[in-house]
RNA sequence: GGACAGUUGGGUGAGUUGGCUGAAACCACAUCCCUGCUAAGGAUGCGUACUCGUAAGGGUACCGAGAGUUCGAAUCUCUCACUGUCCGCCA
């Protein structure tokens, strides 16, 4: 969630930067006043609730010294009517502005470049040539059927289709990434968590999932859950509603899950092949800062990512998203893109974000500096996703016949 | 899933004839004092959120969640959740 008294006192500048996100000012005007509303008739509730405590306080004197509470009780009576009356102002009045609220996107950082979709994203850097091929490379779903490695008929026939089914070698290898994942995040500091995958509502919210974007979930019928769509979910609100101290933080987690998402929206994208599932495996770092820490253990997350990339000698470009192409809860946010022969381009295999105190604030995840709670920073990134890892060592290690060659980091694990 | 018991501040834990308890006490923590040795003693402070105020200091809400009874509820009633124990089931 934004800051809505910084909102309502920048307004200006704040709205400035909303809309490099896409949002357009007159909602922001719209919060701004609901805004106000509900601070003023919270004001006008409490005040009057003063006014009770007070005269029932009273009541008990009057009792105690057995006098006589009828004028006194008349007058209580007329108050609480009053306030059953405001009480539903305030209340229709903090429902309107969560509404709004819960739905505003982050403020993006006065860095991120302009624009309006991943076409106008910003390559700052590539890592290692693509090689050269002397037969026409194929796309993964190609060689996963010359290796007998996926089985997408037999996905869709146990689940539905975007689901699917890695035999043999396939599976083993998911299986080495996510142990090669995890032990380079280890090796930079990250604690290894195992979460659960069944998130409840409330944890949803705290990091943005909830309430704008249900459809995308899957949620468990009759019951307040929902599957989780990665697993920046558990692991930062491992620390909802929590008040940490300054020294136990940098918190620094990694933790595999498989990730469950509904892809509502894409309809048509990417049907063919493994790089769009409902369902797929991803390893994922996360960060609990101060906000002065989430500047350095960003970059430092973002190399992480794509030292991983470079250690299975995969080519990759870093590229810094613009506004438009921005998530809902990031203030910025670098995508590591793998490069695909087959498809002859560089497609999205790792995301990290700083959301500053966005999800915090959702999520009340504070800590103590001094005497003031202060909100912290989250950050998350995937490092990495590992069916699209997959998907890329298959076709970057492809040989003419189709068969394909294991990368060296990986054979220890295999 | 069934039966019974419980759910209080960072922790332990008082408080159940409704008002004087937003909450004793102890621990932890912070600052200061004392002390000269890796320890002890003393003083003070110390829940969260929102809100008014330059500040000092006020106000409102919160004792698992929600609803109710009442002038007034941590304390009474109801619903739900969670924890514990016993039973059932199970990797």
């Amino acid at each position: 969630m934004i800051d809505l008294k910084y909102l309502q006192k920048n307004f200006d500048e704040a709205s400035a930067k909303l809309v490099k996100k896409g949002v357009d000012s007159e909602t922001l005007e719209r919060l701004k006043e609901l805004f106000a509303t509900l601070k003023e008739a919270n004001a006008t509730l409490e005040e009057s609730k003063a006014e009770q405590n007070k005269m029932s306080k009273l009541f008990g004197e009057y009792m105690r010294e057995k006098k006589d509470v009828t004028e006194l009780k008349a007058k209580v009576d007329a108050k609480k009517e009053e306030i059953v009356g405001l009480q539903e102002t305030a209340r229709e009045a903090q429902q309107a502005l969560e509404l709004v609220a819960l739905a505003m996107p982050n403020f993006p950082d006065d860095s991120v470049p302009e624009g309006v979709d991943e076409e106008d994203n910003v390559e700052l850097k590539k890592v290692l040539e693509p090689r050269s091929f002397e037969f026409e490379p194929k796309e993964h779903w190609a060689l996963a059927e010359l290796n007998g490695w996926i089985e997408f008929d037999r996905g869709v026939k146990l689940a539905k289709s975007r689901f699917a089914v890695l035999r043999g070698e396939a599976a083993r290898m998911e299986r080495a990434l996510i142990n090669f994942f995890l032990d380079v995040n280890r090796e930079k500091g990250f604690e290894e968590v195992c979460v659960p995958f069944i998130n409840n509502a409330t944890m949803l919210q705290g990091t943005g999932q909830l309430p704008k974007f249900e459809d995308d979930l899957f949620k468990i019928d009759g019951e307040d859950l929902y599957l989780i769509p990665t697993a920046e979910v558990p692991l930062t609100n491992l620390y909802n509603d929590e008040i940490l101290t300054t020294k136990e933080l940098p918190i620094l987690l990694t933790g595999y899950t498989p990730c469950f998402r509904k892809e509502a929206g894409s309809a048509g994208r990417d049907t063919r092949g493994m790089i769009r599932q409902h369902q797929f495996d991803k390893v994922e770092m996360v960060a609990i800062t101060t906000p002065e820490q989430s500047e350095e253990i960003f970059k430092m997350m973002v190399e992480n990512a794509s030292d991983i990339l470079t250690r299975l000698e995969l080519p990759h470009r870093v590229v810094e998203l613009c506004g438009g192409d921005l998530g809902f809860s990031a203030a910025t946010t670098i995508d590591l893109e793998v490069w695909l022969p087959g498809q002859n381009k560089y497609r999205e295999i790792s995301s990290i974000s700083n959301t500053r105190d966005f999800q915090a604030r959702r999520a009340k995840i504070r800590y103590k500096d001094g005497k003031k709670n202060v909100l912290v920073n989250t950050l998350n990134g995937s490092a990495l996703a590992v069916g699209r890892t997959l998907v890329a060592i298959m076709e970057n290690y492809q040989n003419e016949d189709g068969s394909i060659e294991i990368p060296e980091v990986l054979k220890k694990y295999m």
